[in-house]
DNA sequence: CAATGATATTCAGAATGTCGAATATGATTA
DNA sequence: TAATCATATTCGACATTCTGAATATCATTG
């Protein structure tokens, strides 16, 4: 019979794009808001808020607004296992590693732009 | 970047398809026949052939010939990682237990009828 | 309430996937 | 070589997904 494996079919189909697997990625950090993920890969705002709403859609993300932002978070950690996974079987093994935290993130609309760094400079971030 | 995810997305990709999970996760145990994998789905065989096709493209399972019989058998056994962590992502711990070993297997095709079986009766398989 | 910033939705054409029906292929046996 | 068995391929209708363009929504600020 074929029917029992339609959930897990279902949820393989929404892992299956890259530009999903790449958020997730970045979401593996931490809650993120749109315009981080904008920034990070250098995609269209429409277009990844039409990915996000796959994934919400899916039960994976949920959302939460803050103010003018909204933040996406991982509602499901379990699929990160079948991502680990996935990169294992497909001779990847490290999921790619983002050249950041929150700090050196250059997205342009988290970090108005606070000028050029010196050497030494001592930066505190409100956590 | 988006691109690096792409042989994993494709992977997700091949995958998600009912049909072709309950195909692997027969193999699972071992090479099979074509009929066997009919019999055991009770899907039309042209079917099960379109979706092996996709396993087999993707570089998944590779066939053997043997006489009247093409065998299956999966050649990277990785994706059964990937499947078992969808599993349990999807809910669904345990893969379905499959009733069957060969002796079991219904296949009409596999197991030309020997007529009914007697208690005690001593099976010699063929292996 | 008007303007603005962040994000979401709608629309449409192209591309791709699904799956049944019919038919083809290729090995084997008579 | 003709018949048969197991399996593969092709075709076609239909559904779904992808993705860019345009536009809408919604909270915040002035």
């Amino acid at each position: 019979m074929i029917k029992p494996y339609q959930p897990s079919a279902d949820l393989f189909k929404t892992l299956a794009h890259p530009a999903r697997l790449a958020i997730l990625s970045i979401l593996r950090e931490g809650e993120q808001c749109v315009c981080h993920i904008e920034a990070m890969l250098k995609l269209r705002q429409a277009y990844i808020s039409q990915h996000l709403k796959v994934l919400k859609d899916a039960g994976i993300v949920s959302d939460r607004r803050d103010g003018w932002n909204m933040y996406y978070r991982v509602l499901r950690p379990e699929v990160f296992g079948v991502m680990d996974a996935v990169f294992t079987a497909a001779g990847q093994p490290e999921p790619l590693p983002h050249a950041h935290a929150r700090a050196e993130c250059p997205c342009p609309k988290c970090h108005p732009d606070p000028g050029p760094v010196d050497a030494g400079q001592v930066i505190l971030l409100s956590e």
